[in-house]
DNA sequence: CTGAAAGCGCTTACAG
DNA sequence: CTGAAAGCGCTTACAG
């Protein structure tokens, strides 16, 4: 049987209080609190006493007692219909090493999407008085399935919906999708062309549009226009085949492809078709997932959409918010970040 | 400037303390507990009454002050190394699946391998009360890289190395590979072959002696012995171009992989040159990771670790450490699962 | 410079 | 059946 962390010594750490640390070091409760927290005026040797003596008992503060009187828990839930974390897990990395620095720690309430779930974990949240909550979604043009009435605590969305009165971050699709195609441009490729997923996701117009302009601020042609199909791997393949049947005339000489895996898949489809990446043809991707992206013969060039530093700026401001600092509303678009691998050969010094 | 939280209405339920409550149910705040915690008799109407103010005020119990008397936080710790959650994520999501039910919520600690942001996450677990820890690694044959010195809270570990005083939860991995091989033998294939990671991790090597006796059980040729390399599709794709370069006869039928990677490297090359899997050679992977296992061409067969089910047992045996029932320690081995795609042809019924 | 007292929001014996 | 009181472990004015 198991019960080692019953059987307590004396140098129990979780059973010390700040009373033994005051009987131990001879002062009253209310000073050994100021010389642990370093508030108020006294004698230096007696905070130095009262910290040594706290030190050689193990004294940890209780964080529920102090934050009951603080009326700040110093947690923060981070809440996500992501349950795969494709995208959360990266942000909560972020979110959570910039947090803990400053003494808070993350309540992690993943739900697939069904609302009953996401209300007991908001239920909880409250209950447990989290300081604020960062909302963490899967595509930035929905919200999760709960209705937030009026939290009594502040909100930063990330990767989410995210109305104008609200605070979000989301990557800059529009200018990551444009730092894609001008690599192509720069790498010599003249024939364009995008693959990408649904027209339903607001990230996909983004990026088309990023496409378009930077294709045609290069006076290029827009070839057949942006090729829509679904994230999978199975329509980069497809579209792949499809490429193979075109006379090389009018093949595109550089593929933008709206994710990894659609990019994986043409890949694959070209090379079993005799087509080079890059030679023939330079191939850029979008998400950076390394798994995908080192894995990909020839490894892929992409854009990486910085999840870690969204969900490190989403800590720091809602802190703010906690806070009581002032914050501008509106939904802030970091920049992304071109991850060069050899999917697109070298360019041209 | 957002700043809706602090312009409170009288419905602000964050700030309705159960003295509101009683209050307006006109009993004392003794009663009104009782009441809403279904503790104690009292008259059905009375406490009816006083769950329907509770209701209409919006009352939400502060956890923290609760937390404070009752001695228990209902939160506990994950604490893993897995900041990218290959192996964490599904575990977690199975945590608190089976732990938001019965009120107690999660903090995330994710720090890469790193002992100093360990030692803080740990220390902030301590503070804020923990009732539990869950720690989870990446390899069932390392801790962390932090020692426990004696915590005063009751630990369970999943995926991570598990003294023999201590209660882990792992897969079953040599149960996981014979089934893996068993199917292969099922669907026809006499000549299994293995190629899998590096030696050095213990999950390699329970899976080899999987291959070994299931292979040896059904009286067939151990072939060259399994190929160790490493986890990559890099490493699964060198394997197949060496395959390719062997006289057909002496090529075996069937592979087992070590995971999901090798195995998709390896069709690839396969495929590439000319070798139909599954016609000429059956493919089973192993993890089961979804976005691999389903692009792969043909959709693989391969071992499922249960992840989700592991963090759901170290949650619920968690939960009876904290309650003080006795568990027997020692690690639980839990049984995998073969999730039967299209990599191996069909089994001959 | 130091300490006694009140209070954060609850629950739990213990009286009535 | 109901309520007054003590207490969980802290911090924070406020006195001395």
């Amino acid at each position: 049987m198991v019960s080692d962390h019953d059987e307590m010594s004396d140098s129990d750490s979780a059973r010390v209080t700040i009373k033994d640390v005051a009987r131990a070091a001879g002062v009253s409760i209310a000073t050994a609190s100021k010389a642990l927290n370093d508030r108020g005026r006294m004698m230096v040797e007696t905070r130095q006493r009262i910290r040594d003596v706290a030190a050689s008992l193990g004294f940890m503060p209780n964080a529920m007692a102090r934050a009951l009187v603080s009326q700040r828990s110093f947690t923060i839930g981070l809440l996500t219909n992501d349950t795969y974390g494709r995208f959360t897990l990266p942000v909560a990395a972020g979110l959570s090493e910039a947090l803990i620095d400053r003494g808070v720690s993350v309540f992690l309430c993943a739900f697939e999407d069904d609302a009953e779930r996401a209300a007991i974990n908001l239920r909880s949240m409250q209950e447990k008085r989290v300081d604020g909550l960062v909302i963490a979604g899967k595509r930035i043009d929905r919200g999760l399935p709960i209705d937030l009435p009026r939290l009594p605590m502040p909100v930063v969305r990330v990767y989410s919906l995210c109305r104008d009165d609200e605070i979000g971050f989301v990557p800059d699709d529009l200018e990551g999708a444009r730092s894609a195609v001008n690599h192509l441009i720069a790498c010599g490729r003249r024939r364009i062309a995008h693959i990408t997923g649904p027209t339903s996701f607001h990230a996909v117009r983004l990026r088309a549009e990023g496409w378009t302009e930077a294709v045609e601020a290069a006076g290029l042609p827009l070839l057949a226009g942006p090729q829509f199909g679904d994230w999978s791997e199975a329509f980069g393949y497809a579209s792949g085949e499809r490429l193979l049947t075109l006379p090389a005339s009018e093949r595109p000489d550089g593929v933008f492809c709206g994710n990894d895996q659609i990019a994986r898949g043409l890949i694959d489809a070209l090379t079993l078709g005799g087509v080079r990446v890059p030679d023939d043809v330079s191939v850029v991707g979008f998400d950076n997932w390394e798994v995908f992206a080192k894995a990909t013969r020839p490894p892929l060039t992409t854009v990486d959409m910085g999840l870690n530093e969204l969900g490190r700026q989403a800590g720091l401001t809602l802190l703010d918010l906690v806070a009581g600092k002032p914050v501008v509303p509106g939904v802030r678009r970091l920049a992304c970040r071109l991850v060069v691998r050899s999917s697109c050969g070298t360019r041209p010094l």
